[in-house]
DNA sequence: AGGGATTATTTTAGATATAAAATATCGCCG
DNA sequence: CGGCGATATTTTATATCTAAAATAATCCCT
């Protein structure tokens, strides 16, 4: 193990400005649209679904949450009109979520608003830089960590 | 304004690899030490404050959350007896919060798990990817998007 | 010194997350 | 074909977080 930490100063760095970011384009968000940015990663998720839209499943692993969350952010945009939930036809367990028309127009206009706002942030970036930089994020592995803990049991 | 998405795309893989470090590692606190990753940082930020402990509101600074939060998050350390909350003798209306002995040491093992787990996480990184990684992300900056969305209004 | 403005923190109300229990439906085996 | 294990989702109980109201103590002006 080195006998520096790198690695921790590196990762505390990443949260910083990760959580800085978050919270700054979930402001901007809740401002100008009055949603959340979960809210936002739901219609960004069920807007490159397409008309199909996506099963309940589906659309938790695409964002990364429990399947109660998805439950849970989905019922405000259903009861707002951004979003449609209905039933699977061939399968009655299973809920498919889509947008409504309503519910991509305001997702593209979140998207724009959402893409000003990176490019600003990110501007003191190269294009280069920020190739760099996803380079660099691939190669970190949280996986290993999971496992760390498993082999340490 | 560049014709590509270059930004939300590498600000797309920052948030994921973020998300997924975060809440490995918080699963990691919670099973081995019974605590989460909030917790985790508030022993911290007091062990770098040393004996004579931090303010409430420059705990919540470091801690980058609400005043609220920090009033929440330690109170079940101070439960637990890691932590003391001591009223300022000097202004009545500070709490000056600080580690207690038996704090300090759950601290010890968690911030040595914390490094291992981290340094597996980025075990793919060189050194100087690591560098390069910290130049990197400090060259993002989050408060261009408030100011834009100033600007904008 | 008295009293209102300021400052520090906590409390409260509401949003969003998880884990686990509950519900509902499906698919298959005997 | 009837029932049981598997699967899909929702509900419930907690945990955290934020924003704003409430509380409490200090500062400072006259």
């Amino acid at each position: 193990m080195s006998d520096d930490r790198e690695a921790v100063r590196a990762w505390l760095m990443l949260l910083a400005t990760s959580r800085g970011l978050e919270k700054a384009v979930d402001a901007g968000f809740r401002g100008r649209f009055g949603h959340s940015i979960s809210r936002f990663d739901v219609l960004s998720a069920l807007d490159r679904a397409g008309a199909d839209g996506l099963r309940a499943g589906a659309l938790t692993e695409r964002l990364m949450v429990s399947d109660g969350a998805t439950t849970q952010v989905t019922a405000p945009l259903i009861r707002e009109g951004l979003i449609r939930r209905n039933t699977d036809p061939n399968d009655g367990r299973a809920a498919i979520f889509s947008l409504t028309k309503k519910g991509a127009k305001i997702f593209a206009d979140m998207a724009a608003g959402h893409r000003a706002w990176i490019d600003d942030a990110f501007a003191a970036l190269s294009p280069r830089d920020m190739k760099t930089l996803r380079r660099l994020l691939a190669q970190i592995d949280p996986a290993r960590i999971a496992q760390s803990r498993k082999d340490a049991a």
